[in-house]
DNA sequence: ACCCTAATCGAACTACAAGTACGATATATA
DNA sequence: TATATATCGTACTTGTAGTTCGATTAGGGT
């Protein structure tokens, strides 16, 4: 077989297992899912899927990957479309809110803090707990921009300050997320209006950096 | 045997346990710790174990909930020293920086974040991701000290100003955590500079709320 | 039509750790 | 001494990731 015919199976499998993969871990869960079930549900046997995946995490990575490629596409429009500062920072906010709410089995894995339950493998030690490069740039370049149109302070770098941004709306997604229900009881605002507010708070913090 | 002795023994062999894991814990990670381990390292066996806690997740959580109550203890104090507002929201900073280092494998726990990998029972809906109670009414007592020297606005209500300063304090200090060699090499400062400023930011972001 | 190679299958197998079962034994109390 | 109970030890069950390997299928080249 040619090379370039390889390379398009090779493609096609992984995309057909990622696929069966995908449904299973957003209807049952990521961990209540079995490699058998994936094979099933692809309708490979389980062997052929260790042809193509070296371990049920470098699946998950897989599909972490791809949505961090959708991700980084959204962010780059919220932060590079017409508006100041303050807009854009609120886009990538919301951008950062939807994809929790779509994809909330690859939050965790979108912070680099997913870990397999049972895993035989050791974890791959170079996707340990970064952010991605890609995202990296695109809150730098946010970032810029505040401090083209002077909302920001020049004091503080701009890669520490993205990160910080970062660290920050991630923290606030989290714990809404997960405290979403006492959110509505206890405080009396739906989770959108308590993390606008959030939001609107940790902005004062950016701009007087 | 009587109560009260019964207790006693009770009382003994739980703690004996829960300092044999807190070493493996803490030396080989929870994961690579194995109820054989424990149960090896507290000289018992581990059907005896099984007699004390029900699960390994209820050994962990128990010492979760060990290092809760030390937590609560110190931060208690660093609320209610003398000082301004800003003052103690800086030690409790620190307060929580410092578990973290000195508890790296409790630290998400702490969150109710923990996640036993490979373990065969469901977990306790109970504790799923809440605040301890009496941590959130600590912080809530923070806040209301930064209300009555009006330093903080009374417009936002006091449980939900101080959950965005608990998301948004444990966001830091968990990607700063995270990513602490990128800090220093990137950054070009150290871990503890970076969170001091990450803090001073946030604070504006309070004072502002 | 035939062969060869690579892809796929299937089913049994290993490794491992959590949690269980249960009879044997030690220890204390009455 | 008799009884109750704490502890032990060992073997077992269960669930799942990952492996092995011989059998089978499919397509391309001759």
């Amino acid at each position: 077989m040619g090379e370039r015919k390889k390379q398009a199976l090779e493609r096609f499998n992984r995309d057909n297992i990622i696929t069966a993969a995908k449904e299973l871990f957003e209807t049952h869960g990521v961990d209540h899912t079995t490699m058998d079930d994936i094979a099933r549900q692809a309708d490979y046997s389980k062997s052929t899927i260790y042809v193509y995946f070296k371990s049920k995490e470098e699946i998950y990575n897989s599909i972490v990957h791809d949505y961090m490629d959708m991700l980084t596409g959204e962010l780059a429009i919220a932060i590079t479309q017409e508006g100041s500062f303050s807009e854009s920072y609120r886009r990538v906010c919301d951008c950062l809110v939807r994809f929790d709410e779509r994809h909330p089995a690859y939050y965790a894995g979108l912070l680099g803090e997913a870990q397999m339950t049972g895993s035989r493998k050791k974890q791959d030690e170079a996707a340990r707990g970064t952010i991605a490069p890609e995202l990296e740039q695109l809150l730098v370049k946010l970032i810029d921009k505040g401090k083209k149109e002077k909302t920001l302070s020049t004091k503080v770098k701009s890669n520490q300050l993205a990160f910080y941004m970062w660290s920050g709306i991630s923290g606030i997604i989290r714990l809404a997320d997960r405290k979403k229900a006492e959110i509505v009881t206890q405080y009396q605002v739906t989770k959108d209006v308590y993390l606008s507010n959030a939001f609107s708070m940790f902005y004062e913090s950016l701009i007087r950096g």
